[in-house]
DNA sequence: AAGTCGGGGCC
DNA sequence: GGCCCAGACTT
């Protein structure tokens, strides 16, 4: 008697549940927006996994912590102006994450409090299909999994998925869903969820994975075949351009800076920065540049050297001229901070230009 | 499906 | 110098 095999779904692809939970029970991370008492507070959640969209674990750490100093909970983040959140939040990049933070933050407070599964929270300002699951996994328990960039790759090898990013996807996404066809992935997804992540990011790392570590190696198609390291695939991405500016720093007798605040939209929006050229494909000669300075008054001295910044598609080279008058006037659209405190409202790609020698001769 | 959107650490 | 990071949003 035969009979046909039957389809390679999920379950028969993906290795079980417990030896993982298993391993993380033994060797999880012990990080700063985890608590230890097994509590997991939806704002903590929510706004760790804010803060960790494409950020590293380490980076998050100390702004996690500093950010709860200031906005204890929702209700404080929710009642604070928009520009604290953006100044709280430089130097931590992708600044539409603030702005959606704090709308999200008000309509949770309207809301009476967080929506309890994905499908309600994936409808708030920056989240996302992937957040809206972990913060159901981890604050509430819903049986889902979030699928990152470490849970792609782990799947991506565990089935040898050989179709290269971003197309495979959609692919990926229904393997990880299959892992809570397992009851011991169902009666823990918050455990499970961080499991895969520690599993990506201790173990199954992007290029040389510690497969005699990991408790599913032998479950490992990739591994088996011993592909692993060049899983997942990527198709090839465009080259980021050269682009220039310059930019200008004007300074008053009682240590005051001039800023402009940028749109409120787009590229560091709502950020401060120091007034500039607008950025461009070729260089920018001095004078074409000091015609555009923020006051044609004093005299505009070049700083010597230039400053680099890489953005996502793009590089920036800039320039930096210096004046000094006797009292700054902020016009429309521009602030006079002391430079001390403008400093740490910038976020980096200005601070690089703070860092040039503009105080020497 | 492709582009936009930061910054830092690691190889 | 390229890749990666507990991705979201727009067109």
């Amino acid at each position: 008697m035969t009979r046909a095999a039957p389809p390679p779904g999920p379950a028969a692809i993906l290795p079980e549940a417990a030896p993982l939970l298993d391993w993380y029970d033994r060797h999880r991370r012990v990080l700063p927006f985890r608590t230890s008492d097994g509590r997991a507070e939806p704002y903590r959640v929510w706004l760790s996994e804010i803060m960790l969209q494409q950020t590293t674990v380490a980076a998050v750490g100390p702004r996690f912590e500093r950010f709860l100093a200031r906005f204890p909970d929702i209700a404080a983040l929710a009642a604070a102006p928009e520009a604290a959140v953006m100044e709280e939040w430089a130097g931590l990049g992708y600044y539409a994450r603030a702005r959606n933070l704090h709308a999200c933050a008000r309509q949770v407070v309207a809301l009476g409090g967080f929506p309890r599964n994905a499908e309600g929270l994936r409808a708030l300002p920056g989240i996302g299909a992937y957040t809206a699951a972990a913060i159901a996994a981890i604050a509430f328990g819903e049986p889902v999994v979030p699928v990152d960039g470490n849970v792609e790759r782990v799947v991506a090898r565990l089935a040898a998925e050989e179709m290269p990013l971003p197309a495979i996807k959609p692919r990926l996404a229904a393997l990880a869903a299959g892992f809570m066809a397992d009851p011991a992935a169902r009666a823990r997804p918050g455990d499970f969820a961080q499991a895969l992540f520690d599993l990506g990011a201790t173990i199954c790392t992007p290029r040389s994975p510690a497969c005699a570590l990991c408790p599913w190696r032998g479950g490992c198609a990739a591994q088996r075949a011993g592909i692993q390291a060049m899983l997942p695939r990527k198709s090839p991405k465009r080259a980021r351009p050269l682009r220039h500016g310059a930019h200008f720093l004007l300074r008053d007798a009682a240590g005051l800076v001039l800023l402009r605040r940028r749109p409120p939209r787009g590229l560091l929006g709502g950020m401060l920065e120091l007034p500039g050229t607008p950025w461009r494909d070729t260089p920018w000669g001095t004078a074409e540049a000091l015609a555009l300075a923020p006051v044609q008054g004093p005299a505009w001295r070049p700083v010597l050297g230039l400053a680099r910044h890489g953005f996502t598609h793009f590089e920036l080279e800039m320039r930096l001229f210096t004046a000094t008058v006797p009292m700054v006037d902020p016009a429309e659209g521009l602030e006079a901070r002391p430079l001390a405190t403008a400093e740490a409202a910038l976020p980096t790609v200005m601070r690089k230009l703070l860092a040039l020698p503009w105080k020497d001769g």
